[in-house]
DNA sequence: GATGAATGAGGCTTCATTCAT
DNA sequence: AATGAATGAAGCCTCATTCAT
């Protein structure tokens, strides 16, 4: 402690960001305080407000700058059950992977960002998932794998990082290339 | 005066059970105030304390009452993956189905009462599907369509009914018959 | 201190508002603040919002309940200016007359409550003055009479109560009689 | 480096106390923010209180600065009724006209400057009224012009241009040149 | 035993001002 | 000497919970 800091805008407001970004796909919207964001930002509280607008306005930002799932989607269309399969089996076990599916799915119940999350939801995964598909009812076999990469992640919130323990993790990929392929082609 | 009116706390015990029933089922956990569960049952704010003390405890009461998953898992397993799947499909176009599913997936970003919901999820959903499966592996392939269903809540809460429209609802059904069969056989 | 006040929502209620209506007339709504007015009504600041809702709604139920200006323009229309002058006179010196009058002009550089100012204006001094004149530019005259009476609010506001001293009061009200009538008939 | 730089200093002191000036009149001395100010002037902000003081000090200097009535007393005595009658009348309809009244009247509720407000309204305003009169209770007619004139700022800025809507300019100023007739001569 | 008034903590936001660069 | 980032105080509002009647 007591290293200085060069009063910075650009610096404080990507600490900030950076807090928030952390903050609200760990916890969720409505657990993340603004006191919280600013301790773990190690700024003042009023920075926030005076660089970002209201708690709304932060966690829009942050979607913004999260961009599309990372990577994932970009496989050639037969790759995309195992790939996707990989990405679900790591979030599985260890809550890595996009930070946007953490906070899409942490903070699908606050009605005060209803609106960002689906956008964000349709433009980030839906979307994009569809646009990949082709054959018929894309937005259909689009959905229901989005719908299992929330679910995922809900439930590695709820039940731990041990879900499918003591499986091998070979195992669960497999199995979720299997569905992942059952749905996509 | 003075007598005891068991029928008068019971029915009012009863009102106030059902209203945060069916009021953690719409909304989920953090929305819900102790007022508007009150105003729902027309019932004293204070009593819900009396009788079940803290809202957390009034949670574990809603969760412990609404027992597993209503009838769906309870066919035969061969007729498994198209019971679920179109018990899934109506919950996406009608958020009808069993509200347990609803209250869980609404509630999981609230720490307060993350142990409650996980115990729930393993012992009204999880469990019973892994119990019924036959084969290798029955932790993943259950777990696999926990996420399924949870996830399904989530998106639909996010994008509304209209998700998968304008698809037929048996085109859905089919294709998540499909996922299920891909999952738990 | 230490008298033990029943617990009575109505005269709790009561209390707040009569405090909110006299700190409002005293010191304007901007200057009047929820921690104030709870201080002063000897209540809990969350009972405030509990009963009135958020501070503007409060300030409206005040507008609501002092009615128009009390007496004074219900005289006949050839008494009108002397009673007038009379009511400004006696607020010069001491504050005292309506505090319709009062809330409003020490209020009215609030934009969050401009329309309600507004309405207030028109529906207790203006309209009713208005109505109570006959002849021509009706509208003018009352006008004129009612801008009278605020700035003379806002002067013993801004001069204090020695504005016209050492005057006699007797002079002033004939001054002031001379004036009214000179716009009102 | 080092050198002094005179011309800048009193440019930007000069840009910050104009849109100071502008801004009290316009909005009054609580709605205005010492950001606003900055940003009008296209100033840094700590120059403010750099240059002088806290926003209090600021607001007196453009007090100050705006000196008296102008133009309107400085006509004979027996023009002056019409022409406070026409000065008023164009500030219903136009909110141009003197902005030492606007400020004066705008900021009337704020006690942190009621001294400097009470001192500008009878050194601007109420004193060189009172000095242009002859004959008896000099200092009541005035003050009764005085009131007039800061109430009908009130009501334009509550009522809106179109109070005496839709009444001839002419009426208008025949009524106010009687008013101000009765009580300055 | 039942009622609902009262409480204290904590949430978000905005302001004038100060202080490091 | 000038800049603007940082600060602390204060405002309004809402919630779960307790306590007097």
């Amino acid at each position: 402690m007591g290293e200085v800091r060069p009063r910075d805008r650009e610096s404080t407001r990507r600490r900030i960001l950076e807090a928030a970004r952390r903050l609200f796909a760990e916890l969720g919207y409505e657990q993340v305080t603004m006191r919280l964001i600013a301790a773990e930002a190690d700024a003042n509280i009023a920075l926030i407000n005076r660089y970002f607008g209201a708690k709304r306005e932060l966690f829009a930002e942050v979607l913004a700058q999260q961009g599309r799932f990372p990577g994932v989607i970009d496989v050639e269309e037969a790759g995309l059950p195992r790939a996707l399969a990989e990405y679900v089996a790591d979030r599985l076990s260890s809550d890595s992977g996009s930070p946007v599916v953490a906070t899409l799915s942490r903070s699908s119940a606050s009605p005060e960002i209803h609106g960002l999350i689906r956008d964000r939801i349709m433009s980030a995964i839906l979307g994009p998932l569809e646009s990949r598909l082709s054959g018929p009812d894309a937005q259909v076999r689009a959905g229901i794998a989005t719908a299992l990469i929330l679910g995922t992640g809900t439930l590695r919130d709820l039940v731990g990082p041990d879900v499918m323990h003591p499986a091998d993790r070979e195992i669960v990929v497999e199995r979720l290339t299997a569905v992942f392929t059952a749905c996509l082609s």
